[in-house]
DNA sequence: AATATATCAATAATAATATATCAAAAATAA
DNA sequence: TTATTTTTGATATATTATTATTGATATATT
């Protein structure tokens, strides 16, 4: 049995893994926490206390070897194993995920597209066929599915995600600005871009409130 | 002297006023703290907490208003002014953010797209015009721009942002994998998407759900 | 080889966040 | 009207997260 990581934690660890990245190209064979921490703009505690969540990567009186630390974060992150991923919303955001080079090299596949107007079937984008939404159960069954990004309106992306997991996928990338319900064996990662926006909106407006005006 | 409100609060914010909007649509003149945490799934205290950040907006015995509370959220958000952005990059991102409605609908109003490549300049996207990377300086100068989208390739998005932050933009939004570094008086807010993906699949591994964007 | 320095992992201390409690105000019922 | 119930906003408590400290162990220096 696994120790449950916090969230806040797992929020931090692809910056960890896209840093180390960085100093893998530059060459970097070492590094300390106190280093990365100057680098990160973070405390080197708080990096010791991250890593610590899932092994002990460091040695004393040496540091990190970033090129087996950055391994370990892979793995951390599941980067060690490839997952098939479907797209469900053949729109421009779905294009637009379809087309992103990023996540193929990190071990994600996009191995089909689904879209509910059946004139687009057949066609490819970026070598991915967008299929009729009549061949979800079928292809499903046949083809491993780790992951399904839902890139459709949120009218209709509750509905979808019930079909999806009564065909059994477990991990749901949500793009439409609602809460999907789902048994708590299915993860679901959101990205509400409208959100992300008001958050941006917000913090615009109350970053002028400094701490000795009022 | 006002209390600086914490990132976590803020996050939490957008996801109110949707809930608080489906509760209008729903007809719902009134709700207690105590009703909102069943239906968003979260505890009386922080909803009544998280409220009193930004004000008094409830009455005892009553509970809160719920067209009042979300015209007042809303206004925490930024949503009762406009705000002018112009995106930086035509691809398929790009192209996504421009045509997504909703953003428009909440006050943010999409005056221009630039993009590197001078064949597309002229044409247009959901009716926002694609103008060449020469005429950057130009437009913000003639015209107010709040917020800048960056769905540029990560090569380039730090001179971009840079060039942005020099021409008075304060607010940028970045899609760009990558850290940006401003001036302490402008606010950045990824979405990074490969980040999201792989906190998807360090989740898949230790099942758990949770919300993104920073 | 002996000593000094670097640095981690573990633990302790501090700070931030979340939850529970409660007095007072308002609504509702009697 | 008066009593009872509801429910907030404020405050107290509990939990979680972050930062600092410490002891052990590796590396570097003399």
């Amino acid at each position: 049995m696994k120790k449950d990581v916090s969230q806040v934690v797992v929020r931090r660890m692809p910056r960890y893994y896209r840093y180390l990245g960085q100093l893998l190209e530059d060459n970097v064979e070492r590094i300390s926490s106190e280093r990365l921490s100057e680098i990160m703009n973070v405390t080197a505690s708080q990096i010791r206390q991250d890593f610590n969540n899932f092994g002990c990567f460091g040695q004393q009186g040496y540091g990190y070897n970033v090129k087996f630390l950055r391994d370990e974060i892979g793995k951390v992150l599941g980067l060690d194993k490839t997952h098939n991923m479907i797209i469900i919303g053949s729109g421009n955001l779905g294009r637009a995920l379809a087309s992103h080079g990023a996540f193929h090299k990190q071990g994600f596949i996009v191995t089909a597209m689904f879209d509910i107007d059946k004139k687009l079937s057949g066609t490819k984008i970026n070598d991915i066929e967008i299929r009729s939404m009549d061949e979800l159960e079928g292809f499903i069954k046949k083809n491993r599915v780790d992951i399904a990004a839902i890139t459709v309106p949120a009218e209709v992306a509750q509905e979808l995600a019930d079909r999806l997991v009564s065909l059994g996928v477990k991990a749901l990338w949500n793009f439409a600005q609602l809460d999907l319900e789902v048994d708590s064996d299915v993860i679901v990662q959101n990205v509400l871009l409208s959100d992300s926006l008001m958050r941006l909106s917000l913090n615009m407006t109350r970053k002028r409130v400094l701490d000795d005006n009022d």
